[in-house]
DNA sequence: TCCTTTGGCTAATTTGAATTAGCTTTATTA
DNA sequence: TAATAAAGCTAATTCAAATTAGCCAAAGGA
């Protein structure tokens, strides 16, 4: 298969676990199965590698984020999905959140290594803020506001709302990523939380 | 002023900027004023500076830890402070703990070499973890126990309540990390989330 | 005062990782 | 089928960072 993806993708791997500093070329070689200097066939630099890994993972971004504006840029639209908003469709919600984000192989690496990188650069630190902080709350946000407007649930600042769901599942998320043998304790009291805060909002407005 | 000291100092700035992997010895002794085969009176190696920063590391947490345990192991005893429970108060907890959390000085690096550690070595993990999710969780799980006891807020998970007044609180902290540009922003933001939870567990039980 | 320790320096030395040179094989294509 | 390009390899080369050697000055205590 083609050896340029595979390079990228045994570095990516690679710099997830230990950042950019602490891993070597030779390592990316052996871990694709040819030699050091073959590298260089595909890519000018260890440099160039890693910024066509960040091509890569911009380029993904816009095209995730392209769809969830999907023809035009109204969220509600996506929403209907959740029409119901039953205690358990909220359930799976976030616990699906919180999956996705767990195991997903290109997410998590991709999360990891912005994770390592964020304090070098802005970019990064920005890329990572948008992807787990800004656009999620925002598209929650949405969701719960329609859900309000549709009766289902009540509440008056659903972006308050949408930071009391999202930052268990955000916690959670970094606990299992540096020791991922909690999984099973998370996401139980994830569960636990997504169902409290399903009542709490289904009873009283103020 | 003490260089074996000031060498730690400068090295835990170095490494929460960049990692371990990214700092060259010389910097750190440029930073000290010294150059670098003058470290090597002090410590002796680079990884030897690592450990020395590890040790004070760990050293600090468990005085902390034993600070909030004083003597014995009930932490209800501390939590009078807070007897009242006014939504101000809280309020004023939860900000508190956030700038802390940012402005402490030796809090914020060592947290962000943490951050950058955290893959490769397990015993940092744990630190982390310990430090930022199951040390805050159980200090606060307590004290919301003891307000529900006392009457001041309705609730029957403490376990729950407490992971819902504090992800906020990490989850901002993450974002100042890595753009410290918006905490003012996130202040806002996070003292909305604590009237807004102060109001719901006053009111409810269920 | 003299001797020893401490902590600094400059000038090597070592080490190891990144990159380049240049050869070889295989695949493509004119 | 000959020429060329693509992609691998081994053996240099380069370069920079960590560390060591060995000298020197100041501090401080017998």
């Amino acid at each position: 298969m083609d050896t340029k993806k595979k390079i990228l993708d045994v570095a990516l791997t690679l710099f997830s676990e230990k950042g950019y500093g602490n891993v070597y070329v030779g390592q990316i070689a052996e871990g694709v199965g040819i030699k050091a200097p073959s590298l260089y066939k595909h890519y000018k630099s260890k440099q160039d590698i890693f910024d066509a890994i960040l091509d890569e993972m911009r380029e993904r971004y816009n095209k995730k984020a392209a769809d969830l504006n999907l023809d035009g840029n109204d969220i509600l639209t996506d929403s209907k999905v959740y029409t119901n908003a039953s205690e358990d469709d909220l359930v799976k919600m976030g616990t699906g959140l919180f999956s996705f984000f767990l195991h997903d192989e290109y997410e998590c690496k991709f999360r990891k290594m912005l994770t390592l990188e964020q304090f070098s650069d802005k970019e990064l630190a920005e890329l990572f803020s948008n992807q787990y902080f800004d656009d999620p709350l925002k598209y929650q946000s949405g969701m719960l506001q329609f859900l309000i407007m549709q009766g289902k649930l009540k509440g008056d600042d659903a972006d308050i709302m949408a930071l009391q769901f999202f930052s268990p599942i955000y916690l959670f998320m970094t606990v299992c990523d540096r020791q991922p043998e909690r999984e099973k304790e998370c996401l139980q009291k994830l569960e636990k939380h997504i169902r409290q805060f399903s009542r709490i909002y289904k009873g009283e407005d103020k």
